[in-house]
Formats: structure tokens, C-alpha cells, sequence
DNA sequence: GACAAAGTTTAGCATAGGCTAACTTATATG
DNA sequence: CATATAAGTTAGCCTATGCTAAACTTTGTC
């Protein structure tokens, strides 16, 4: 291999962005999920099943299925056929999200995008923005 | 259900949001792939299988089977045991990627944050942001 | 040209997140 | 208060993305 040049030591450094990203995908649902819940208690006194799917867009066997999971890892908690509930770590990852959330959406409106965009883009950015990041936004929009 | 009220029309819209996150992440690997395969060709002349697992960071078995699916849908094109080559599809994504993933870089840093941040964070970002908060990104640097 | 090292592929496994269809439970109303 | 409808659950399937270990090519070197 002629061209077979060094790596570079940026090989290992460049992964670990990716690495992160991956890290975030596999938070990402659960923030979702936990910061809806925590909406619909909020704004209607319960979270059931189908209005987490409904909001989601997903099949109502998916709700079920990753409520599962969010209950073994310990931020949910649910009796068969009941609503929903947040653990006290739940309400934390919920609470963190919904800043984030609010944070970024603000952000983009401050920069001029329209409200639907600011929507949308905010529920795909708000995972991947690191707390510095966070606070360059803030820092912008209190000076804008 | 005394507590139920309306779903209102808010529902489907909302969904929306989620549904497009999906399809984005469905989308995202392969755009790191192709990005980083363009990166790679023009860095050193050829993309192979391990450079790529090195940098995102995977095993070689993963960047296998991904490319395999990345063939059928006619981003790439390899033989068996050679290097890794891009259709014209491929590089079209790769490019699109590359200015995208640049401009979201370049914002972060005009908004501040430390080089080491904007690299990572934009890592994320890049596949979340639509047509619309590019361009507004982009407005904010001729500003800036 | 043989052979060791490096690179690539295959096989087989796990987890996560989707789906539909069939079934069970809760509830709201006649 | 019986029962139809709505809500939740289970089972079983699929795809995508990871992994390790073992097998197979390519290539560079002696």
C-alpha cells in the first residue's frame, strides 16, 4: 500500500465524537419518553399509554415495550393497566430535558428560524448540545 | 376518565416531530459513512474498511455489515477485499454532509464554544438541522 | 515463491426499537 | 349491572446496529 500513510493520533480523538453520539441515541428515547410523560401529568393530571404513543407517532405495543425498559433502569414506574408514573430519577432526566428543550427552542427562535422549525429542529438538537454549548446559547440570547 | 380531556389537534402534528427525528437517525449513519469515506479518499487516496472503524470508533465486522447495506441502497460500491468507493449518490450525500457538518462547526465556534466542543457537538447536531436553521446559521455568521 | 502479518469477511449472538394481530382488563353507559 | 368500547398487554415478527471469534485474502518480505 504506496499511500498508506500514518493514522494520526487523531484516529482514537475523532471516535470519540462518535462514540458520544451513539451514547446520546441510546438516551435520546428515554428523555423523550420521560419528558412527554412528565407533560401529560403536567397538563392533564395522568400519562396513559396511548397518549405517549399518539404523541409519538408509534404503535401502542412499542409504548409498552419500551416502558419495560425504562422501568428496569428505574425512571418509570407502573402497575399493569394503570397510568404512568416518574420516578424521582425520572422527574430529574425529565426536568433536565424540558430545560434543554426550552433552551434550544428559544435559541433558534432568537436566530430567526419560524416557530415550526424551531419546533421540529429543537426535539431533534436538544440531545446532542453539551452543557458549554448550552451556555453559549443562553449567553446569546440574553444578549440578543 | 374524569380527568380526560381532548387530545386536541396538536397530537398528529406534534408526532411529526418524532417521526422525523427517526427517519433522520435511520439517515444519520449513513451520512457519517459516506462523509467520512469522502474525507477519507481525499485524505489519502483510498478508504478502507479498518480506517473507517477506527474512526467511528466500531469494530470491523460493523463496518462490514453497514457497508453491505450501503451498497443495496447505492451510496457505495466495493469488491471483495478492495478499497471502498462511492456512486455518485454517495459523494452527492457526502458533500451535502460535509457543507452542512462545516457550517453547523463554524456556527458553534462564532457562538463561542472551545474548538474541542463545536467538533463534538456538531457531530450530533449536523443531522438534525434542517434547511431553514442552516440558513439562518449561516446569516448569523455574515453578522457575526 | 513461501509465509507471516495485516486486512477483510462470515457466522453467530445480543439489544433496541419498530410493527400487527390476538387477547385481557377497565370503564362508561344503556 | 351487563356489556360494548376503549385501553393496555402479549406474542411473534422484522430491521438495524453493535460485538467476538474464526476463516479467508492480500500483500510485503525474506
Amino acid at each position: 500500500m504506496a499511500l498508506k500513510s500514518k493514522k494520526g493520533p487523531s484516529a482514537k480523538i475523532r471516535s470519540a465524537a462518535f462514540k458520544r453520539v451513539r451514547a446520546d441515541h441510546s438516551a435520546e428515547l428515554a428523555e423523550d419518553y420521560v419528558e412527554m410523560i412528565a407533560d401529560l401529568i403536567d397538563d392533564r393530571g395522568e400519562a396513559r399509554c396511548t397518549d405517549v404513543a399518539m404523541r409519538l407517532g408509534v404503535a401502542n405495543a412499542t409504548v409498552v415495550k419500551t416502558l419495560k425498559r425504562l422501568q428496569t433502569i428505574g425512571l418509570v414506574a407502573q402497575e399493569p393497566y394503570r397510568a404512568i408514573f416518574l420516578t424521582t430519577e425520572g422527574w430529574k432526566m425529565a426536568d433536565d430535558a424540558r430545560r434543554r428543550h426550552a433552551l434550544v427552542e428559544k435559541f433558534l427562535l432568537a436566530l430567526g428560524v419560524s416557530q415550526e422549525t424551531a419546533r421540529i429542529d429543537s426535539e431533534g438538537i436538544e440531545h446532542h448540545v453539551s452543557v458549554e454549548t448550552l451556555r453559549a446559547m443562553a449567553k446569546f440570547l440574553v444578549r440578543s
